[in-house]
Formats: C-alpha cells, structure tokens, sequence
DNA sequence: GCCACATGCAAGTACCCGCTTGCAGAGGTT
DNA sequence: AACCTCTGCAAGCGGGTACTTGCATGTGGC
C-alpha cells in the first residue's frame, strides 16, 4: 500500500464520494424531479456536506446531467443481444428480450419519468437518458430485418421493432395506473410475445 | 343587456380571466413542470395581474388541480365509443378507436408527463389525469370482453385492452425519441391495428 | 516534519418564490 | 349617487435556495 498507484487510494475515497452523492441525486430526483430537491438535501442524504456537493460537481444542472450519464447502463444493450442470440428459436428470444426490457425499463423508470418530464427545460438530460433505448431499438431493428428476410416475420422491420418495444415500455410506465392485479412477469411476457407474433385472432 | 341574467356578463369577464389563466398554467407547467413554474410567470402569460391568479385560484396546487380537472375531458370517451359502435367491422372500429386514441393522446401529451414526472410528489393530481385513461380502459375490457365472446378474438379481455392502449400509448408518448421520420396516421393506425389482430407472423 | 488534498463546518450573499395586503380605478346594478 | 365586484399595481413578508468562502481537520505520500 505504499508506491502502488500513487493517488489511488485518496482516488477511491473520491470516487466512493461521487458515487454516494449520485445515488443519493438520483432517488431524490426521481422522487421530486431535480426541480423539486434542493443540494442540502442530496449532500445529507449521501451523508456530505454541502460544500462537498458542489467541489465535486459545480452546479446543480452539471449534477443533474453527471447522473444521467452514470445511471444510462447505454452498454448493457450489446450483452442482452448477445446473450439472446444463443438461444434458439425466435420465441424464445423474442421472450428473453421482453424480459430484460421488462428488467431495465424497471430499474430506470423513475429516470425515465423524470427525464419526460425536464426534456425540455434541460433537452441534454433528455437525450442521455434515452441514449440506451434509442440503441436497442437500433439493434432490435437490425433483427427484425433479419426475421423478416428468413420468413419468420413480416412487416417493415423498424414498425417491427416499434411495436415490440412499445409494447413493453407501455406496460413498465403505465403499470401503476392501469394494474388490476399484478401478474408474473413471465406470464406477461408470455402473453405480450404471443399477441406480438400471432395476433390476438383465435386460431 | 339590461336585466336578463343579472351577474351573467361580469362572471363572462371573470371566466374569460379564470380560462386564461388554465391555459397559460397548462403551457407553463407543461414545458417546465408545476415546480419549474412561478406563479408570476403564468401570471404573466394570461396577462393578468399575479394577485389576480391566486384570487381565484389561492393556491399554486389548487390552480394545478383545477388545471388537470379542466383540460381531462373525461367525458369524451363515451361519445368515442357510442361512435365506434356505429361502424361495422372489428378492425374498422379498431382502426377508428386507435386514431381516435392518437388525437387525443397527442392532445394531452405535455399534460400527461407533467402528470408522471408529479405523481409521487402530488398524487391527487395524477389521479385527476389519469381519470380519463382508465376510464377508457374499462370501456374497451368490456368491448373486448363481447368480441372474445362472440369468438373474434382470443385472451383475456383486460390484457386484451390494454395491449391495444399500450401500442398507442407508447407510439405517441415515445414518438419524439424514436421516431425516424413521421409516418401518416391512417397508415399508422393501419399497421398498429393489424398487428394486434393478425400477428406479425406472416400469412 | 511537511505538503497536497479532500472534506466538514458555519456563516453569508444575493436572489427568488409563494402569497398577502392596501389602495385605487373601472364597470355595471340598483 | 351609492354600491358591489373584478382587477391592476406596488410593496413587502417570511422563508427558501443555489452557490461561495474562509478556516480547521484529518489522511496519506515524500
């Protein structure tokens, strides 16, 4: 621990300060939006001063956009895709996609609102916070075309696309308000996949 | 205009000021949200005087409310619908309830991620804007529920309907992110409509 | 021992915001 | 003319908020 990295050590107390004030923006911001939290608040939620708070980032606004660039998760897409190209048959993948879309959109649901919500007084946040979706929906279009080239599938590739992801971010944001009952997220998805590549005429 | 209706031009006057005020509350927020807005600032753009706002209104949440409850139009549904009845045809009336959906999606779209982006913080008025919607909702369960019955469909009828609201929901609420170029409505509708009957599966 | 640096602490600045108040004019009613 | 109601105007109050500053403390590297 002596001549090994030199401020690496002092580094890592940094880094853990950054992070602990990020999370602490990010649940309040999702709470309140950023409009409605104040710096004191972030700085006592991630237990650091004020002062702290803005050494580190500088203004509320630069606070704000370092989160959403933390929190984006824009690389997770790639290994999604991958993971499901190992499975066969396009059910079955198209399931494990819904899945994960199910996953992410929940684990970034209160970003996503917020960022709705600010695009335009704060269009930066915006267009970070979307970056991932934009991407998988770039990538998922890509397996459409491929889908539709083998007969699997047909319609426009990127309608395609469309349509699946709608139907999965519909479901994650308006869940509160149209639930009846919570159902499993598996028989969802089931559902939701079988409606998509049949259609909801009996057979 | 001497003695017929005795009050009825000066609260003329004063609902002219009220609905001035509603509508620049309603551009405001929507562009920068409730807590991004001061009350000077809608005061400002209704042309009228800030003590005037909370004369009528006495409070920065009460005008919110009073906002979401003006602009809900929860009473359209039902007309939507009484209308729908009249064409013959599934997918037409599907066609017609999802171009119908559209427009009035799109009519209230800044409200409803205001609405989102607030829910937490002020659940009152989320429930106030999500009146509608739900409304909706349990309108076409019950539709759904007839077309299952008479064998036109399969599934259950709720994840039915909302299947159906999801796609347009999702198709106007994302259609500033995702969208490459804009596509005409009917030929949207066409192939929202399609898909959910048919299936992507090709015929 | 000394330096560099990250942090806590406390106070402060300069503004902003929701909301109130008192007064005055304008318009219509009786 | 007397009155009522709606409105504008200007000032202000109390509290909050983003952001700053100066100083003290501790910690690890030389």
């Amino acid at each position: 621990m002596t001549l090994k990295e030199p401020e690496a050590i002092a580094k890592s107390g940094v880094e853990e300060t950054r992070l602990r004030i990020l999370a602490a923006a990010r649940k309040l911001y999702a709470e309140r939006g950023s409009r409605g939290t104040t710096t004191r608040e972030v700085a006592d939620l991630a237990g650091v001063n004020e002062a702290t708070l803005f050494r580190h980032f500088g203004t509320k606004q630069q606070l704000l956009a370092a989160m959403y660039d933390h929190f984006s998760e824009a690389s997770a897409y790639v290994s999604i895709l991958e993971r499901m190209l190992e499975i066969s048959g396009m059910e079955a993948q198209l399931r494990f996609l819904g899945a994960e879309a199910i996953e992410s959109l929940r684990r970034k649901e209160d970003l996503i609102k917020v960022s709705m919500a600010e695009e335009i007084a704060f269009p930066e946040a915006g267009t970070c916070a979307w970056r991932a979706p934009v991407a998988g929906k770039l990538m998922l279009t890509e397996y459409m075309r491929e889908r539709v080239e083998a007969g699997e599938l047909q319609g426009d590739p990127e309608t395609l696309a469309r349509i699946f992801m709608s139907l999965f971010f519909a479901y994650v944001m308006a869940n509160r308000i149209w639930s009846g009952e919570e159902r499993p997220r598996d028989s969802v998805v089931q559902t939701i996949v079988d409606t998509f590549v049949n259609g909801a005429r009996p057979r």
